[in-house]
DNA sequence: TGTCATGTATAGTATATAGTACACATGACA
DNA sequence: TGTCATGTGTACTATATACTATACATGACA
């Protein structure tokens, strides 16, 4: 599924009970033209910038790291905890590249809980 | 250390034993014009591409997520990895922003011994 | 049946990114 | 003392990114 389909999708599921979801009304609240969402949705041109996906993330009701990655993107706050200690998070998250989701869920659970 | 800086000294040390490390020549090895090398280490122009900054990184020994990271990047295969679970990743890696090193180290080793 | 919002086609713009090409002054050194 | 490599100043360039602005055809609906 690319990006502009996906957007696509969930705004019209989004419009059939709320007219408000129209392209023209979300481009507004977003902060660009319609034409552009427009295309957008269509694949007609490349995905927006961060900002502007993550309006569209909030807009929608959607996870912005989800979206971004749609983008493409990996969402700049994630990139500077990142390029602040390049050589541990590098090792890491290659370590991880094949590990199981439920292994990487659960490390993030015992950081959370402080089991380090 | 800006990144030209960086460069530049580490060039220049491995120049002052082997001048093979000039300006010229080792930009002619990564690819580049050698003013514009010379423009990088002065911070006149911004870092290079990805490509080029792995190349500089390779001849000058040194660790291409370091200096990706000075060059204000991170790698692509990495970014590529998150984009893939955005979800997972985003949460490990904000859960691990202000961990300490050894604990990121010690979360490497285990998922590479397997205990996951 | 007029108006109003809708989606979209077309054309254009500003800024950033990632460099090249050439010329020139300087210092080493044979 | 001529030549050669060195570092750098200046002037461009190509492509990508991230949009805006305007105009138009269409369908809803009062």
């Amino acid at each position: 599924m690319t990006f502009g389909k996906h957007v696509r999708e969930h705004r019209e599921i989004l419009k059939s009970r709320d007219r408000r979801f129209s392209v023209r009304q979300v481009a507004r609240r977003i902060g660009v033209e319609p034409a552009y969402l427009s295309k957008i949705e269509r694949g007609d041109v490349a995905p927006p910038s961060e900002a502007k996906t993550r309006a569209l993330a909030r807009e929608l009701g959607e996870d912005p790291d989800v979206l971004l990655a749609m983008a493409g993107k990996v969402s700049s706050d994630l990139q500077e905890i990142i390029r602040k200690r390049p050589r541990l998070f590098a090792e890491l998250i290659r370590q991880l590249k094949s590990a199981p989701d439920h292994a990487i869920l659960h490390i993030a659970r015992d950081v959370r809980d402080g089991d380090w």
